[in-house]
DNA sequence: ATTTGTGCAAATCGTTTGCATCTGA
DNA sequence: TCAGATGCAAACGATTTGCACAAAT
């Protein structure tokens, strides 16, 4: 066994999860080239192409299962497809209208301020900022 | 013909749109009432609970013309369901994880500060922050 | 041996579309 | 009259679910 293997069993465990074929592999995919946003669909599509054989259930389970054990955190920017990012960190997004792609944008930096508080008795989750794109327009 | 219903077809023939039964009725429960948060689903109710006969594909392509057409804002807050904002205005929201719900907030003053710039060749279209909340839980 | 995960196909949910019919200008 | 609007039901795309089978501890 690698030691890449054993690093992915080793997140795994940590959050959990029983280091399957799968997993492992899926794991693999989405960790082991730096930031990544992916939806199920292209997950899929990228799993096949690397001859690893998952079913489409097993991408959403395993895309969620991460997502509550910290591994990826969802994102949503449009209301059809879930998207999920590899860089669980704090930072922010810009959205690609035109082609449905998500960047992380250089963060650090980026300030909300002045936010009013929530209502009585709710707590914050989250900030999210979007910023939509699109190509410019010739002028 | 009462002084509301002069209003409602001035509002639809400024936006293009010819005052039908159905857009005037609609947009009297938009617009009637102050700031409100529908999806197609609860127009789609509230429109059957005040005796409002349309089908729910007029629901949707109702609510799309009126976003073209700057009646309305879409928000995608929750990657399943679209949800349309009747103020247009810039402002930001609170999202109601446990209860799907969204609340404007009050605006003038949240300030989004150091976003870097888009990449070479894209712009800007909206910047939109979401503050996910959700009930406090009890300590 | 027991618990947990996987794959398939069917089911669900929000939304869109095709098309025949109706309506407002 | 006739472009534009509406309603229905079927089609869709993303996601979820039920359940029998397989794999991990």
């Amino acid at each position: 066994m690698t030691e890449k293997h054993k690093d992915l069993d080793q997140t795994l465990r940590q959050a959990k999860l029983r280091p399957t074929r799968q997993r492992k592999a899926l794991a693999e995919l989405l960790f082991s080239k730096g930031d990544r946003h992916v939806s199920a669909e292209t997950l899929f599509d990228e799993a096949r192409e690397a001859g690893v054989t998952v079913s489409l259930a097993t991408i959403y389970n395993t895309l969620h299962q991460f997502t509550e054990n910290g591994l990826l955190r969802a994102i949503s920017v449009d209301s059809s497809k879930t998207y999920f990012d590899t860089n669980t960190g704090n930072h922010h997004h810009f959205y690609i209208e035109d082609r449905n792609e998500v960047m992380d944008m250089p963060d650090g930096f980026v300030k909300v301020e002045n936010l009013p508080s929530p209502p009585e008795g709710m707590e914050v989750c989250s900030v999210d900022v979007v910023v939509r794109i699109r190509e410019q327009k010739r002028r």
